[in-house]
DNA sequence: GTCTATAGCTTGATAGAC
DNA sequence: GTCTATCAAGCTATAGAC
């Protein structure tokens, strides 16, 4: 009962470091958020949270991780007809914090050496091949035409749907499950 | 004539800076570029660097501006009949450097007090209406369906060539001229 | 206009006690 | 599992000589 009691209580600490962590990036910027900043609001020391995530990158990537399972529950629910990209943009929409995370990261880890960069290479692939897939189902039901190319229609949307965060962050005024909606629409249209 | 002479000679080392820091940048990757770095490859100190520009933000932005100007003369030109999404893709393509540089720094920008991100916000606006501008253009000719929100389209097309250039990171192989292409095609379909 | 020297700060990570 | 203490490194920016 003791091992038990002592991992649930660490799996209690990482899920509140994980959460303070995105709460702060949120608040201050992913640019200007340090371990030391995090540590303080989770009334933990910096030494504290890495013994349990050995870097920062390890915490931030278990982060969108986390996000990344919810994200494909809430995907997996009944929810009318539209496509996932758009769903999961008015997902998204409600957390910010959590678009500058992923938007910040993903750029980090262009550089080819960065310790993130595995996990956003894994990350396309797996995002594309579920978007590809929604649009090849819905080519058979005749929803989509079958002119369009499913894999090159999986990387406009989502490549659109990064842009729109990107562009978000300079100008929050864009609605982008409105954007995707129209393209979407428009990708529709019969040839 | 000392006073031309002189003038000449900044305007040059200006010049190298600028240039040799879009080389190291490219070379390093954004994230691991300092401003030592650059001064070395200049073949002068980081001080002597920072009496030209000030601040490390400057001197980024104001690689960024020559780029953006020397665009705008490439796009003047008469080029066949494709947009100048993807005219200026095309160019970008040769120039990898640059788009790291500028995905990189607009997403340190997001940050509400950083100091690029006034660039940003102008660059948005002014970059969106030359495109939208565009559309309309053609929507005059007919080669555009009246149907299509011109404001709209050019958001699509501005985020969707931010979206490529940030998934570019991750994964080189994507060919961002060829794929713009592709969605200005279907959007020019008519209704 | 360029240099030297350095201030002043922040950072991620580690060692070792408890 | 958490803390204290600290390391080693890095950075930008500035002051002042030349």
């Amino acid at each position: 009962m003791r091992e038990r009691r002592t991992s649930a209580q660490g799996r209690e600490s990482r899920e509140l470091i994980l959460q303070t962590a995105l709460e702060v990036i949120g608040r201050r910027g992913f640019g200007s958020t340090s371990l030391r900043d995090i540590a303080a609001e989770v009334g933990m020391t910096q030494a504290g949270m890495l013994h349990h995530f050995g870097t920062k990158e390890n915490l931030l990537v278990e982060v969108l991780r986390q996000r990344d399972a919810a994200t494909r529950e809430a995907l997996a629910e009944q929810d009318g007809d539209e496509p996932p990209s758009v769903r999961v943009a008015r997902r998204n929409a409600e957390t910010p914090a959590l678009v500058h995370l992923y938007t910040n990261l993903q750029v980090a880890a262009s550089a080819p050496d960065h310790p993130a960069r595995a996990f956003f290479e894994e990350r396309q692939r797996s995002v594309h091949a579920v978007v590809a897939a929604d649009v090849r189902a819905r080519q058979e039901v005749g929803g989509m035409p079958a002119g369009v190319d499913a894999d090159t229609a999986a990387t406009v949307l989502l490549a659109l749907s990064d842009g729109l965060q990107l562009q978000q962050g300079v100008d929050p005024s864009i609605d982008i499950a409105e954007i995707l909606a129209w393209t979407w629409e428009r990708l529709s249209r019969a040839d």
